[in-house]
DNA sequence: CTGTTGTTTGACCAAGCGGTCAAATCCCAC
DNA sequence: GTGGGATTTGACCGCTTGGTCAAACAACAG
C-alpha cells in the first residue's frame, strides 16, 4: 500500500494524480455543491476510474476537507495583506481591489466556499471559528484604531469586512445573474464594478472634514 | 384523480397538503441545494409518505419549480417599491432597509435563491433573463436618472444595484460566517448592519456639494 | 531480468435515489 | 348510509451513489 507508511515522501506519480484530483473536484464541488457532486464525475474530470480515486483519497469527504483547508490560505492572503502602517483608505481600496480580483481570477474557489457557507458550514465549521475569526477580529482592530484615530468615517469594522466580503464575492457567487442583467456578451464588468466600488468606498469612509 | 380536471377548484386538502409540502420543500431545499435535497426529507419534513408527495406535485423538479415561481415576485417587492417620485437617498435607504429586513425575516427564501444562482441557475434561468432583468433595467433608469441630475453621485446604476444586493443577502446567506464571527450570542447584528449600511450608502451616495 | 512496491481496474455490494402502481382507505354530497 | 371520487400507502422498480476487493498491471531498484 502506497499510503500506509506515512513517513514516506510522495512518488512523482502520486504529486501529479493528487494535483489532478483535487483540480478536477474544484471544478465539480463548485459547480455543485457536496451532496450534488458524485465521485464518479470529479473521477472522470480527473482521467481516472473510481477506484483509482480512491486509492489517493480515503473518502468523497477527504476530498473535500482536502480542497477547503488547501484553498483557505489563499483565499485570506488579501487580507492578510492589509498593513496597519499604511494609509488607511490606500489600504482599503487595495483590499477592496484584491478581493474583486480574486472573484474574477478565482471564482470557483470563491463558489466552493459560498457553497459551503449556504449549506451551514457542516465539514469547515471549525476552522470559521477558529483561523477566519481570528484573523478577522485582529484586522477589525487595525480599523478600529484607524476609526477611532479620525483617519477614516466611524464606521463598525466588522461590518465594513463583511460588506467588502460580500461585494466583491458577489461578482463571482452570482456570476450567473450579474451576467444575465448586464448581457452575456458583456465581459469587462470587473472594471465597472472596481470602479463604482473605489468611488463607493472612498466617499463612505472619508472622515468628515 | 385530482389533478386530472384542471379546472375544478382546489379542495381544503390539496391546498393544506400543498402549502405543508411547500413549506417543507423551502426547509430542505435552503439547506440541502437542489441535488442534494431529497424527496423523502421533503416528504417526512411535510408529514407525508412520499407516494402522497408525487400525488400532489409531478416531480422533484416541479416542487421546486413550483417553490421558486411563487417566491420570486415576493422576492423582488422591496425593489418594486423604489419610488422614482421620492427624494432619491430616502428612496435608497429605504430600499436598503427593507432588502435587509427580507434577510432577517426570510433567510431561507434567501439562500433557497442563492443556492439556485451558485449552481448557475439551471432551473430558473428564464425568469431571471426576463422578469428580473426587466424590473432592474427599469430601476437601474431612475436611478441613472437621479445620477444625472446631481440628486446623487454620479454612480454605475446596475453594480449600485448589486451592491445593495450582496451587502443585505449576505447576512442571510452567509449567516454561519456572520455567526461565527460576531460570537453565536449576538444576536442583535441586524442593527449594527442597518446602522453601518445606512452610513456607508449614504455618504457614499450623497453628491459632492 | 526479477522481485517488490506502487498503481490501476472490473466486478461487485448495500444503501439510497426519484418515481410507479394497484390496492386500500377516507371524505363528503346525496 | 352509501356510492364515487379524492386521498393515502406498502411494495416495488431501475438506476445511481459511495465505497470495497482481489486480481492484474506498471515502475523501478538491485
Amino acid at each position: 500500500m502506497a499510503k500506509a507508511n506515512a513517513t514516506r515522501p510522495p512518488t512523482r506519480i502520486q504529486r501529479e494524480k493528487t494535483e489532478a484530483i483535487l483540480a478536477a473536484a474544484l471544478d465539480v464541488f463548485s459547480a455543485q455543491g457536496f451532496r450534488g457532486a458524485t465521485l464518479d464525475e470529479i473521477a472522470r474530470a480527473a482521467q481516472l476510474s473510481k477506484p483509482n480515486l480512491l486509492y489517493y483519497f480515503p473518502s468523497k469527504e477527504a476530498v473535500h476537507h482536502a480542497l477547503l483547508t488547501r484553498l483557505l490560505d489563499t483565499w485570506l492572503d488579501p487580507l492578510r495583506q492589509l498593513d496597519p502602517d499604511g494609509d488607511p483608505l490606500t489600504e482599503l481600496r487595495a483590499y477592496i481591489q484584491r478581493k474583486l480580483e480574486m472573484s474574477r481570477d478565482y471564482p470557483r474557489e470563491s463558489r466552493l466556499f459560498a457553497n459551503e457557507i449556504l449549506q451551514g458550514a457542516p465539514r469547515i465549521g471549525d476552522q470559521i471559528q477558529d483561523t477566519l475569526k481570528q484573523l478577522v477580529d485582529e484586522k477589525a482592530a487595525i480599523l478600529r484604531a484607524w476609526s477611532d484615530a479620525g483617519r477614516i468615517a466611524p464606521v463598525d469594522p466588522h461590518h465594513l469586512i463583511f460588506s467588502i466580503w460580500a461585494t466583491t464575492q458577489h461578482y463571482a457567487d452570482f456570476e450567473v445573474q450579474v451576467r444575465g442583467i448586464l448581457g452575456a456578451s458583456e465581459d469587462g464588468y470587473f472594471h465597472d464594478a472596481a470602479q463604482f466600488l473605489a468611488q463607493l468606498y472612498t466617499s463612505g469612509l472619508t472622515p468628515k472634514g
